[in-house]
DNA sequence: TCTGGGGTCCTAGGACCC
DNA sequence: TCTGGGGTCCTAGGACCC
């Protein structure tokens, strides 16, 4: 006979923190625009090929997120596949969170489609318990968007999350701390935000298997074995709020990274090059787009296995355009790229990121070449704006079929195809600039 | 499960200094 | 020349998230 669990908190709401979480969030709003794709099975991602959201009609029909659309297709033949538009999404994303500040200002923009929102001491405010007040919240939301949401009621961020997760779509759940003893032995850990799948499995070898299993454990065993982050799961899941709500409105990003697999792997060396300079310059142009700078770069290779190989460089002064990088990548390409080895995914991360428009010529920096490379990088963006990504590109960024050796020997060949293993030659002092229109 | 893309945070350990 | 110990800063890489 089990032995039920003895209560961990006795009091209901110390604190009150909703979770609001959109049911498939993409595809709902599609579906809120659209009144004819309403009951029919939707899903986004049609751009990349791959599922970013699926509608419950969908999932109920065994298509999921992740899944590529020639095999969701198959498993459902009047599948509707639409393109992500972000821009309607961040649009409904925005009148959702000021739905939510209607009822608090204490309110954490977590992602797209899900937020935190702590109600401590509004009860005497609406004259409505906890309770109440969320449902009005999911009312709400429902009635002026058209949208349904999920929301978790509790004491933390951490079991609010869990709580929202619990019943979907539309659900309530209220966990108050005289409940967590009855809700945390039906969580199996992998439920547990923050516990992925590697921790999961380091704790099954030890008998943890579900959220209380994990607070019945020691603190300080599980801080020795999950560390700081694990450590705070603990707390959090016994009722002690110990993440705060961030209330900062978009913060600036620390990186910006542009990675992509090619449709088949590849052994030249030259493809997996130009690949790598095409990812750079996506991620210069993000980089104008934000008015930002960058002053390291990290290049990724992907193997066939998917065994990944990564090196970074710090620049010798902040740049914004894939020119200026150009050498450094070319150098990290050299140190990483093992001939013979066949790669299916090139990436590149720029960190240290700091705002364009503080930005400050050295003393030892030619002012106006900066400016000649600036106003190149922007003319590039309005034409790719006007005529679409990488119509202009660096040269180096095109790949062009290997020529028979004896073509090769040709000083003009060499001029125009150096090869990423060759040292720079003196003579050509600027990378080529290929317009394609 | 035959595996896309864009992020953040944390920790161990090396380098360097006193 | 060898040795001790402690602090700080930085980097690579792991883990996790949507």
């Amino acid at each position: 006979m089990n032995t039920p669990p003895t209560p961990i908190m006795m009091h209901s709401f110390p604190r009150a923190i909703l979770h609001v979480d959109g049911d498939a969030f993409f595809t709902s709003v599609e579906q809120a625009l659209n009144p004819e794709l309403r009951g029919k099975p939707v899903v986004t991602g049609k751009e990349r090929g791959i599922i970013a959201c699926a509608s419950y009609e969908a999932k109920a029909r065994g298509v999921k997120r992740g899944v590529n659309l020639w095999d969701a297709r198959k498993l459902c033949p009047d599948l509707v596949v639409l393109p992500s538009d972000y821009e309607t999404y961040s649009l409904m994303s925005k009148r959702m969170f000021e739905i939510m500040r209607r009822f608090t200002p204490e309110v954490e923009e977590y992602s797209i489609d899900e937020g935190f929102a702590d109600i401590t001491g509004m009860r005497s405010y609406f004259r409505r318990s906890y309770p109440d007040i969320a449902r009005n919240l999911q009312q709400t939301i429902c009635q002026e968007l058209d949208l349904t949401v999920s929301i978790g009621l509790s004491l933390t961020k951490s079991l609010a999350k869990i709580a929202s997760d619990y019943r979907k779509p539309a659900g309530l759940t209220v966990v108050p701390g005289n409940r967590i003893h009855e809700f945390l032995p039906r969580i199996p850990t992998a439920d547990v935000w923050g516990l992925g799948q590697n921790r999961v499995a380091l704790l099954a070898k030890f008998g943890v298997h579900t959220a209380w299993d994990y607070v019945n454990r020691p603190e300080t065993w599980i801080r020795k074995l999950l560390h700081k982050p694990g450590a705070e799961i603990w707390q959090e899941l016994r009722g002690n709020m110990v993440m705060l709500l961030d209330k900062e409105l978009q913060r600036p990003e620390a990186s910006i990274s542009k990675t992509k697999t090619f449709s088949a792997p590849s052994g030249d060396p030259d493809f997996v090059y130009a690949k790598l300079v095409r990812n750079l310059e996506s991620a210069c142009i993000k980089l104008r787009r934000h008015h930002l700078r960058a002053l390291e770069i990290h290049v990724s290779l992907r193997t066939k296995d998917y065994t990944e190989t990564a090196a970074g460089a710090r620049l010798s002064r902040t740049v914004q355009s894939a020119h200026d990088v150009i050498p450094a990548v070319r150098e990290l390409f050299r140190k990483l790229h093992h001939p013979g080895a066949t790669y299916r995914a090139t990436g590149v991360v720029l960190t240290r990121l700091s705002d364009d428009r503080q930005f400050q010529y050295s003393l030892f920096e030619d002012p106006l070449k900066i400016e000649k490379i600036r106003t190149l990088g922007k003319t590039m963006d309005l034409l790719q704006a006007r005529f679409g990504k990488h119509t202009v590109c660096l040269g180096t960024g095109l790949y062009i079929k290997r020529a028979p050796q004896h073509e090769r020997d040709t000083p003009v060949w060499r001029k125009l195809h150096r090869l990423p293993g060759e040292t720079a030659r003196k003579h050509i002092r600027l990378p080529l600039l290929n317009i394609i229109v």
